[in-house]
Formats: structure tokens, sequence, C-alpha cells
DNA sequence: TTATTTAACTAATAATCATTAGTTTTATAC
DNA sequence: GTATAAAACTAATGATTATTAGTTAAATAA
């Protein structure tokens, strides 16, 4: 059993992701949470905790992440294949709180969208490092760097999107077609 | 010089873009314009009006732009590279439009986003289609063909996220790049 | 110039918002 | 069972919202 507060971060993710953070009203969230919007104070502290917290939990997990592949033994291309399994892993674990990551961060305060925006350029950067590696070392055509990062980039950030329909798929068959699809390639 | 109509739609999109539909107040975009919020109603009707016709707008170029290339005596590998440029083509037209074309449709009203969303389905299906006409002709892999779609779909309607800070990039070039990242592949 | 339309303004409305204060009920500890 | 703490409630606050009504200024047509 969840405790009340963890309950109240479920079903502000899930009504975040369905209206949007600034569509969301307490009360909407009190509602799905069968009490008044005064009462969910005495759990929280404000509807900006509510975003922060879910979001930079979903930040830390990706650093978590990053960290262990970049510092792992790896090759280069084992570890571009790692953080698409990372992706793959997190978006099925919580595809609502993935939504809020990728679309919801603008409504973070200044100075927490100042920091989060500083985490995010540093994954990207270890992203594109790893992905240069690759081609240096050639595993990988040298395409134009920028436009090979953020097409994977794209792909592995709007999973959680269309994995809500596609949920009848293993996080291991998710991972490999989507290896085929990105870094493999369709062309025959 | 455009028409004040123009302007306002010009000013609400880019607002809409920065901020949300929902966290974006009229008198935010009636101070970008150097009126007072109520002025804005001898030109239009509503803000649901502004997102509407924003939307429905680029909308309808895509549904255009599918039209005439299935209409097209091409075959299917070169209306996939055609399908690539028209993405590219609308996003670099206005980004600020694509950007509410792909993140903002929830704000519709009920009937709209209905609509919206069976429009989306159409086009969906239609790109699907040619898509699996590839493979079937044997110029693509027999890759899972939703996984292949939404894969390249994610990538074609990110591009307005990346290409406002890319943006000494000429259209061929771009779409030359994104063909070979999302169907030849990066594999070497 | 005068008449008419267009588009700006001010002021007001009624709704909704996040949040606080104060109070009552519920659950826990002793 | 009584005391204490946790968590629900009601009520209110003050801000902001989209939009309407009514009025004035600016631009256009005659």
């Amino acid at each position: 059993m969840l405790s009340k507060k963890a309950q109240i971060f479920n079903a502000a993710a899930t009504l975040f992701r369905q209206k949007g953070y600034a569509a969301t009203s307490m009360q909407d969230i009190a509602e799905k949470m069968d009490m008044k919007a005064a009462s969910l104070y005495n759990h929280i502290d404000s509807k900006q905790e509510l975003l922060r917290t879910i979001l930079m939990d979903v930040a830390n997990d990706f650093i978590e992440g990053m960290a262990a592949i970049k510092s792992s033994a790896l090759p280069s291309n084992e570890k571009l294949k790692e953080l698409i399994s990372l992706h793959v892993r997190l978006t099925i674990a919580n595809p609502d709180n993935m939504a809020l990551l990728i679309g919801d961060w603008t409504h973070l305060d200044e100075t927490h969208k100042k920091n989060y925006l500083s985490l995010r350029d540093n994954y990207e950067n270890d992203f594109r490092k790893i992905l240069k590696q690759c081609m240096k070392e050639g595993y990988l055509k040298k395409v134009d760097l920028e436009i090979a990062l953020f097409s994977i980039l794209s792909t592995l950030r709007w999973t959680y999107s269309w994995y809500s329909k596609q949920k009848n798929r293993s996080q291991l068959d998710l991972e490999a077609d989507l290896y085929k699809c990105l870094i493999e390639g369709l062309k025959k």
C-alpha cells in the first residue's frame, strides 16, 4: 500500500499528463483522491512541489543511468545499446512521469527550470560524446552528429506516447526493435 | 504588412509555444501586441479560436501534402522521401505553429479535439500504408511496422524543437540528413 | 467637412485558481 | 479511556482569468 503522499503524486502525474500542468487544478487532483483541495496541503507544500518532485525523480534516474553507462568498461557501441535500454526501461516503468519530463518542464519556476535545463544539457552532452565515439571507432557512419543525436533522442523521448497503446510488448523486444530502427536502419 | 488579425495569431502562436496554451493569458497576447486584452476581441472571437485556427491551418497543410503524395505516380520509396520533405518544409516554414500541433492539441474543446484526433489518425494510417508498401516492395527491411512508423514520426514531429537552435541549415540538407538517419541507418 | 465604420479604451462580471486559517473528526500512543 | 497527533473538513482570501458592455478616439468614405 502506497503512502497517501505517494498516491497524491501519482494522481498528479496522471492528471498533469492528461491535461497539462497549467490546466490541472488542485481541485482536480483532490477529486481524484476523493478529498477536498485544501486537505492536500496536509501532505504537500504546493503544486510546484508536485511538478518538481515528479520531474526531478525521473531526471535523476536518467542521470544515474548515464553515469553507470559512462563509467562502465563497455565498448562505445555497447554503451549506445545500453542507452536505448535505459530509456525503454524508464519509459515502461512510468510513462506518466516520462510525459512530464518531456512536456511540462516549462512550468517549473524560473530557478528550477534553469537547473533542469542544465541537467538536460549535460545529459545530451554525454549522449553526444558516446555517439561521436561510435563514429570515431567505426561502429557508425559519419553522418551529421547533431541530427543523429536528436533523431535518436526524439524517438526515445516519445516512446511513452505510443507505448500506452502498445503495452503488450516486452521491454527486450522494444529495445531490440528500436535498435534496428534507430541504428541499423530500415533500408534493405 | 500583415493584417492586425494575422499579427495577433502570430503573437498567440509564439506565446502558446513558449508558455503553453493554458498558461498564456489574453493579457499576455495583448501585451505583446501593445494593446489591452479587451481590444483583442475586436479582431477575434475567443482564445479557443486562436488555438483552433492555428492548429487546423497546419493540419490542413499536412493533409494536402499527404493527398498530393498519395495520388502521385511515384514509387513507394520516393513517396517516403517526399513525406520527409513535407515535414521538413512545414517545420521550417513555421516552427511555432508546428509546436502547437504537436503539443497543445489537448486544449482544444472536446468537439474539435475529437475531430483533430481523427484527422491525425487518418494521416498516420496513410503514412503507415506507404511504409508497408516500401517493405512489401523490398525497399525496406521487414521490421516491426508500428515501431518503424512511430520512430520516423517522432523524429519528424520533434524537428521543430531543435531546428530553432540549428537555423543555419538548408531545407535540402536537413531532408537528406534525416533520410540518412531515419532510413539508411547509422550502422556501418 | 461630415458621416460612418473600425478599433482602441475603461470598467465590470462571474468564474476559477492556489493557498491559508481555523475547526472538527479520525487514528494512534500511552 | 484519555491525550496527542494526523488528516480531514469549511470558509475565506486575494489574485487572475476570459469575456461583455459601453464609450471614446482614429481612420475612412462621402
